[in-house]
DNA sequence: ATTCCACAGGAAACAGTGGTCC
DNA sequence: GGACCACTGTTTCCTGTGGAAT
């Protein structure tokens, strides 16, 4: 083996390199420290909310509210395990049940993997083929018999609240109801929310039950962010090995979007990563910036390459076609279809398609009057045709064209 | 003042898939 | 094996629109 075999050359260094990070874990959002020493105003108020299950009644449902990266989660997930931990020893059982809306794409999926983590099987309850009803029915079932008493913590419910209303099921009503139905054992909602304004869009008999208790999480502040981040590091890096400008510059990057703390680890981990890559004793100002730049384009990258065949082809499509209004965009479509050899979609498909890509930020659409020459909308690239011809060029169908 | 373009985008229907239940 | 269910991706049909051209 050479000593110049670029592998083992990255192997060597690797080993007598110096390691930066000594606890990766700890470096994830969902990484529950023990001592979160934050947001105890809102952990007091989850936990007040949620103590008459210590005495056997039922706690009132809870709304939880607060942009990304809030801790809405991490604290409503380490109150009730508190919970749980105190009544372990008694045999009155509590379960928590997690679910993420935005996950779960259907009702029906929601309510199946509520099921699967209340422990009904593949038989009990299979992943399709029911009436949403008939799941409900056995759910409840499950909980009677089995005397549990369920906290259902739903994340963005706000997505929740949206298949509803395109489906006119509501089995967020049934949900809140279904204390009604239950002669043994209780089950409490919690709804975690992103979007203030979800409740909109609820039926106002949910909102009642469901709304019993409201607490909002504010954004965190950038010395907020930064004193999270300092536990944070001291826990995970080795010490002295993260500037003190770097660590403002993450807060700073993080706070001053959102307020968003998941933002801020994520950006001190990729920067971490990146400066153990590069030998370095510490990490700077300069890695932060390189981690911030390479999240960026990763998420890009990843959302092209998530794309189904037409989708991309849309996509080409506006690179092919000069101007860019709807109709040039669908006859390059068409012509590019040809040359793959796939039969071609509407342009009542193709126009939906565009507005689905708008909403990714991949393209910019813009609505134009042209009088007699009709109404159209033109569509501009946000990000290089070389970056998405980068992100493509693994399709095999696609190679032709590219 | 009216016409008319080239679409935008909503609503509903439909086809197909993968399943249960009796 | 037929009735039924949920769901996705798509097509079909439709109404609405702002301003140049007439």
């Amino acid at each position: 083996m050479s000593v110049s075999d670029p592998i083992d050359r990255l192997l060597d260094a690797a080993e007598s390199g110096k390691s930066l990070i000594k606890n990766r874990d700890i470096l994830h959002f969902t990484y529950i420290p023990d001592n979160i020493q934050h947001r105890n105003l809102e952990q007091e108020q989850v936990t007040q909310s949620l103590l008459p299950i210590l005495k056997k009644s039922r706690p009132s449902n809870l709304l939880v509210y607060g942009k990304p990266g809030t801790g809405k989660t991490l604290v409503v997930r380490k109150v009730i395990s508190k919970i749980q931990e105190r009544v372990e020893k008694s045999n009155f059982r509590i379960r928590l049940v997690y679910s993420n809306s935005k996950e779960e794409t259907t009702l029906y999926g929601l309510l199946v993997s509520f099921g699967r983590q209340l422990g009904l099987t593949d038989k009990e309850l299979p992943t399709t083929g029911l009436a949403i009803s008939e799941v409900f029915k056995r759910i409840l079932n499950n909980i009677n018999e089995n005397k549990i008493n369920v906290i259902f913590v739903i994340d963005e419910i706000d997505y929740l609240a949206q298949l509803i209303s395109k489906t006119g099921k509501d089995i967020l009503y049934q949900l809140t109801r279904a204390n009604e139905r239950l002669n043994n054992g209780s089950l409490t909602l919690v709804g975690i929310s992103n979007d203030l304004t979800f409740k909109e869009k609820l039926d106002p008999r949910v909102i009642s039950t469901l709304g019993e208790e409201e607490i909002v999480f504010t954004n965190y502040s950038v010395d907020q962010i930064k004193k999270i981040l300092k536990e944070r590091i001291e826990e995970a890096f080795i010490p002295n090995s993260v500037s003190e400008s770097a660590l403002n510059l993450c807060s700073a990057l993080a706070g001053g979007e959102h307020g968003d703390a998941r933002r801020a680890i994520d950006l001190i981990r990729v920067a971490g990563e990146i400066a153990e890559r590069q030998q370095s004793e510490n990490i700077s100002e300069e890695h932060v910036r390189e981690a911030s730049q390479k999240i960026e384009e990763n998420k890009e990258e990843a959302s092209l390459k998530s794309y189904p065949l037409h989708e991309k082809l849309v996509i080409l499509a506006i690179i092919k076609a000069g101007g860019s209004s709807t109709g040039e965009i669908y006859s390059s479509y068409k012509t590019l279809c040809k040359t793959v050899g796939r039969d071609e979609l509407t342009q009542r498909r193709v126009t939906q398609m565009l507005s689905e890509i708008e909403l990714s930020g991949i393209i910019n659409g813009r609505l134009i009057n042209q009088g007699i020459h009709g109404r159209t909308k033109k569509y501009k690239l946000t990000i290089s045709p070389e970056m998405i011809k980068k992100a493509f060029k693994d399709d095999l169908t696609l190679q032709d064209i590219i």
